[in-house]
DNA sequence: GGCTTTGTTGATTATTTTGGTCAACAAAGT
DNA sequence: ACTTTGTTGACCAAAATAATCAACAAAGCC
């Protein structure tokens, strides 16, 4: 039940876009040094995005990739079922139609549940949200080192 | 985000055991057959769950395994940790300690809401609950059935 | 006590998936 | 023309997965 490292890198990469949201084109190779992604697997990652049209990108000098919607219209489920395909954690709840087992065994309801707890969480999430996780999460971070600076220099 | 098979063979496994509780011992052949579980795949699937206590075995002829508590105390929760390991979608929402992501990151904290989403399922799942469900399920199937060679009949 | 049946364990294998690279190409500036 | 950037497809190595084989251990049966 783990993701790969598409779903990983692509929803930081999203999510370091989306705080340059509103700042014209970021190059990938931005994005790759700042997120720690080796660029040509960065490259086949954003591909499923920019055909979906969560990304758009220019080519040539000064180009670079932005995300093409407002981050408060770019939902996680959406994000991952473009990366990782369906958070089903098996096929036949995908297409029930396919799979006999869908009407005989009861294991099938409770993936189904599974998926749909997942869901609830990534469809109740947007891209704005995690900007401003992030935000925050990085205040409360400096917050603690200028504590630390503090103390130190009071015992010096 | 998919369950491997062993995730798969294991409940759908146990999931039989549950169905023959109070029946005495099961030879895991019978189970393997019954289920089409390769059995010396499903020989090693259950050395986990042997573990743990949840199944108890008897070798030798008239052997075989079945549950060793009631299949209302048995969580999937339980049996999908001993069979896969942790669900988190991440390994850092496991132990953040290790992880220094997990101060920084605002896609750590979505992981850890998915990973709670998942639980909350899986906790409130026993055995018996699938034993139940099982059944419903084949009652239904088989009256579809009927129905259907009840209209065979009649157009014949 | 020997034999058969069943479970236990460990090593080994084939296949698939994953994560990543390389190289050729296409478009957009300068 | 040339450089910079993104796009595409082929390719590769390593790891995980699914499964098998073989040796062994215990429990019952004759």
């Amino acid at each position: 039940m783990k993701l790969s490292a598409k779903g990983r890198y692509g929803t930081r990469a999203l999510l370091d876009l989306a705080l340059h949201w509103g700042e014209g084109l970021v190059p990938l190779k931005d994005v790759a040094r700042r997120q720690e992604i080796p660029l040509p697997y960065l490259e086949h990652l954003i591909a499923p995005l920019i055909a979906a049209g969560i990304i758009k990108s220019t080519r040539g000098p000064r180009g670079g990739v932005s995300l093409f919607k407002h981050p408060e219209e770019i939902k996680l489920s959406e994000v991952i079922q473009l990366l990782e395909g369906s958070i089903a954690p098996v096929e036949c709840v995908d297409n029930p139609k396919s799979y006999p087992c869908s009407n005989l065994c009861a294991p099938h309801d409770i993936w189904g549940e599974v998926k749909k707890a997942i869901d609830g969480v990534l469809e109740s999430t947007t891209l704005q949200d995690l900007v401003e996780r992030q935000t925050r999460k990085e205040a409360t971070a400096r917050c603690k080192v200028r504590e630390v600076v503090y103390r130190l220099r009071l015992t010096k």
